[in-house]
DNA sequence: TTATTTGCAAATCGTTTGCACCTTA
DNA sequence: TAAGGTGCAAACGATTTGCAAATAA
């Protein structure tokens, strides 16, 4: 039983609920898949393992999993809401690539100590805060430059390999 | 004409586009309303002016400030998307109040330069970036602060006051 | 046995699209 | 008159909800 698991159970515990297969294994896969998964996505991977567990009990599991501390809810601004990991994982921010997704998480003292002075500066209390940067990532500007000076046939076969 | 509908017209007439009346008075009623207003809550306001204007033209034409540059698209992650004037407005950030939905908006130079800096860092080509702060404002923390010591009667008052 | 959970289908919400008619350049 | 624009209704995609059957405590 991870430590995972337990917080899990207690938090179902503490709020009456029960314990079902389903959750068990949402919750397994959840941990076992490292990456910042929309519910849909998890669903997928949830339902190779058994095709019976329902897209909606994927939606009902990931609040409750949010509710208990162990995973948490990110907006990136593409409609769907994703979810990382939350249990003992460092607050953090993220950079996104506009050319290929990629997700680069990072995170940095001074600004979270700076985020805090303006709030102070504002009487603001802060709960939580989030920061993104949208741009593109080193191997993408790579990529860029290379077409611009590629052959036409070349810049074919770079577009197709996307 | 002010300069903002100068800068419409000049990106109409670019992309091969027309003048409309209804376009005109969306940009009019958008430019008089100092908020972060929603598609809906632009229309209508835009409706009470002329209730034949559809929601669709403003969602279109919301659309078309954005790329002219006179509005900017925020999501604050309610689900829906707010536009804030965006003409000879420096970039800032906001705070976003828990309690009240009061939006605070704010700027730092600091802020900005460390955000490049970690940027920089991992080789990021920055194209925007977007910083929310979630928590309680002055005055509602004033006002709980009150709420907790109140009698149950002040209670009840203050919170059928929202 | 009894409250909770499940999966399905239908509903919802913000937003987009197809289309027949209308308007601008 | 040709290229665009309009409003409506229907379509959309992510998420939520109502419900009857299934299951954990």
């Amino acid at each position: 039983m991870t430590e995972e698991q337990e917080v899990f159970l207690e938090h179902i515990h503490k709020k009456g609920l029960k314990r079902t297969a389903q959750r068990d294994l949402i919750l397994d896969v959840f941990l076992r898949t490292e990456a910042h998964l929309s519910s849909d996505d998890l669903y997928r991977l949830v339902h190779k393992e058994d095709p019976t567990v329902g897209q909606t009990t994927v939606y009902r599991t990931l609040k409750l999993l949010n509710e208990a501390g162990l995973a948490r809810e990110v907006r990136f601004g593409d409609g769907r809401t994703h979810y990382e990991h939350n249990y003992k994982h460092q607050h953090h921010d993220h950079m996104i690539c506009s050319e290929c997704g990629k997700i680069i998480e990072f995170y940095s003292a001074e600004l979270e100590a700076l985020q805090d002075a303006m709030a102070a500066k504002h009487r603001f209390e802060v709960s939580q805060h989030l920061l993104r940067i949208i741009g593109v990532c080193v191997e993408c500007r790579r990529a860029k430059r290379v077409t611009k000076q590629a052959s036409p046939q070349l810049r074919d076969r770079l577009a197709s390999a996307r």
